[in-house]
DNA sequence: ACCGACCGACCGACCAGTCGGTCGGTCACG
DNA sequence: CGTGACCGACCGACTGGTCGGTCGGTCGGT
């Protein structure tokens, strides 16, 4: 069957080992898979991938470059085919869920902390995301029942609460000089309000962030 | 100076070990800090610690539980200050921010990925979401441009749709058996909607979740 | 004399990365 | 053509280092 064909194949033998390594990535995280692994399931040796890339890191930098690319130029494609604002946004929060419906691997390489976690503390970090998430969703459902919020589906709602706090304080850890996390504070619970249907005469007037220099590019 | 004090010295051995633990896995991350590490800073052995606890996973889990307790207690009595829903589920969000401000370590040790990830790869997960963020936010500074949506700060709003839905596509993966992706649609879709001021005739009925079994906990 | 707290040298598993070597092919060149 | 120098792709045993966990031993207090 189909003969070496020189060129070729050894042309895919690279495409083989970052298919092997999207895959063992993504199920076993970065550091649970040793590039032996990699190797067995590219049926190929470690010298063979040393051959290829400088090392491993490299090998999933490459992973996470290119996989968020195809993901980027989805909602991007998807998003030109609209014009109204509103149906642009539907658009790429559409595209986001309908391709990691269909791609469970590559959701799993971009969104978990797939880097270094061993399985045990995945459950870990699950299960402490879970706690808070059904704490908020006791506050909502309280909420709906006091009919200070629409009936709404609190449990998506909840998570969606907690993703966006974590996201925000994450971000303020990671950057290198961050404003006041309180500063966040304004915003964050105006969306978040909004997000449940509160009314907008509840949550009042938002400050809005300075503009003029809404990104500190200017220190150059 | 302060004489051994037996007792209590012992007692609050523990505790310097899990100060020493807290700080860091908190700065290094779980993975990158080594037994021995903790003993240096704990002022003590390796096999002083292993006299104290099981096994280095044990250190790790106690911190995170008692961390997150201390979290939850806060939350839960700022919550119990409120009666209206609407000021209760402001509490909690602001204390959970102002909790963060005050003690980045805290932060640190529950929210990021602190778990295995070496520092390159936090920066490179960041970058990652920074992306998205920006994309978002691009779309949203569109939207407030085209008077589609009210005036209001981007950048949190952005990130905060990057948390959201990163946070329910997460739980979707670490599910045992979730329910299609796509049944989060709709709720999101609307949460994210509302949260921009996308006006409610826009967004349209979004349909609720089955209740009677809002939680699959019969099956047990 | 005994015990509980603590010490630290040591063991063994694990793994990224290296390096000498193989092997199939290719390309002058006679 | 045949052939031998050469090369690039690939192999896998090995190395160097790290780190969790162990264990025989010390030591102060009772």
């Amino acid at each position: 069957m189909a003969k070496p064909d020189p060129a070729e194949q050894s042309r895919s033998r690279r495409e083989r080992i970052l298919d092997a390594a999207f895959t063992a990535f993504a199920t076993r995280g970065y550091r649970d898979t040793a590039v032996d692994d990699i190797a067995g399931a590219a049926e190929t040796s470690k010298g063979g991938i040393y051959f290829h890339f400088p090392n491993k890191e490299s090998i999933f930098r490459e992973l996470m470059q290119t996989t968020a690319d195809k993901l980027v130029g989805r909602v991007e494609r998807a998003v030109a085919l609209e014009t109204e604002p509103v149906a642009r946004a539907e658009a790429a929060i559409h595209t986001v869920l309908a391709t990691f419906a269909g791609h469970r691997t590559m959701a799993r390489l971009l969104f978990l902390d797939t880097v270094g976690a061993g399985r045990v503390f995945q459950a870990e970090t699950n299960a402490l995301h879970a706690r808070f998430a059904v704490l908020i969703q006791g506050y909502l459902d309280d909420a709906v029942a006091a009919g200070a919020v629409p009936p709404l589906d609190t449990r998506i709602t909840s998570i969606a609460w907690f993703g966006a706090i974590n996201e925000v304080v994450g971000r303020w850890l990671l950057a290198d000089q961050a404003a006041p996390l309180e500063d966040a504070y304004p915003a964050l619970r105006a969306a978040l309000l909004r997000s449940a249907g509160v009314p907008a005469e509840r949550i009042g007037d938002v400050p809005l962030p300075d503009r003029g220099w809404s990104f500190p590019e200017a220190a150059r």
